[in-house]
DNA sequence: ATTTTTGCAAATGATTTGCAGTCCC
DNA sequence: GGGACTGCAAATCATTTGCAAAAAT
C-alpha cells in the first residue's frame, strides 16, 4: 500500500456513503501535498476559501475512513498524518528545503526488534527526521 | 523504575526545583492510586478541593518531570498516565488502545550517525510506530 | 425534488492566564 | 519576608453545532 491517490480516496468516500464534493476534493488535495504531518490550521491556510467548520468536519470523515489518523505531538498539539502503510523516510532542509533520502535497513532491523520485545503485530512506522543541510549552516556561519 | 512512590516523586519535583507543598501531594496521592489511564476530570472528580487551574498547572508540573505523560485515546480523548520510566515513546495497538512504552536511544544513534554521512545539522526527529497487540491479533485469529 | 453539504456565527469544552490572597522555607 | 503556590474568575484556543442557503444526485 503505497501512497494515496485522489482516485483512491473517492472510491472509499463513496463506498461509506459520502460524496466527493469540490470542496472535499480541495481538502483532499491540499492533504495530499501536506507534509508528513501537519495541524487542522496549517491546513487550512493553504485553502482559505474553505470554511472551517467543513475543515473540521472533513478531516473526521477522512479519519473515518481510515486515510488519515491524528497524532499527540511531543509539544502537547494535535496533528493529523496520512495513514500510510508504506515507509516514507526522508530528511528534509528546514532551512532550503532540500530533501535527502536515506536507507532504513537498520531502522527496519530495530523496529522488528520492537516487535518482537513487545509481543506487537507491527503494521507500519513513520519516521520523520528535520535538519539544516551542510550548505544552509554554512551560509549562516558565514552570515555573522 | 518499577513504580513510583510519593517520596521519588517528592525527590524529582525537588530536584527541579519545585515544592511539594499540601496541595501537590494530594495531587500526587490522587494520580497513584488511579486507575492506568485517566481524563485530568476523572481525576479532579477525587479531589473537589484541589481547584481546576491547580491541578493542570500540577499535571504539567509531573509532566514535565516525566511522572506522567499524555495519551491521544481513539475516541479523541486526552488521558494521562504513569510513565514507567523517564522519557519514552508510545507503541499503540490500533485495534484496543494498549499502550506499550519504549525508548529511543539506539534510534537516536542510528540519527546521529545520519546526520554524519548525509552532512545534515539534525534538529529533530520523529517517529510513530503502529500495529496490534498480541492479545488483538489472536482475537482476529480465533475469528475464523 | 430531495438529500447532503457548506459557511457563518454562536456554543461548547478543555486548558491557560491574571491577579490578589496564602503558604512555605 | 519574599518568592512560590493557590483558587477564582475571566480569557483563550480548538473543535462542534444550529441553521438557512447552496450544491449534488
Amino acid at each position: 500500500m503505497p501512497s494515496w491517490s485522489l482516485d483512491q480516496i473517492a472510491r472509499r468516500l463513496e463506498a461509506a456513503g459520502h460524496r466527493l464534493t469540490r470542496t472535499r476534493q480541495t481538502v483532499v488535495r491540499a492533504v495530499l501535498e501536506s507534509p508528513a504531518h501537519f495541524t487542522v490550521d496549517e491546513l487550512g491556510r493553504g485553502i482559505p476559501r474553505v470554511g472551517r467548520a467543513t475543515l473540521f468536519r472533513t478531516m473526521k470523515l477522512l479519519q473515518e475512513i481510515d486515510v488519515v489518523c491524528r497524532v499527540l505531538m511531543e509539544d502537547g498539539s494535535l496533528h493529523y498524518r496520512l495513514s500510510t502503510r508504506g515507509h516514507h523516510h526522508h530528511l528534509v532542509c528546514t532551512s532550503c528545503g532540500q530533501v535527502e533520502d536515506f536507507f532504513d535497513g537498520e531502522i527496519r532491523r530495530l523496529i522488528d526488534e520492537l516487535g518482537h520485545s513487545t509481543n506487537y503485530r507491527i503494521e507500519g512506522h513513520w519516521l520523520d527526521v528535520h535538519g539544516r543541510c551542510q550548505a544552509c549552516v554554512a551560509l549562516e556561519e558565514a552570515a555573522r
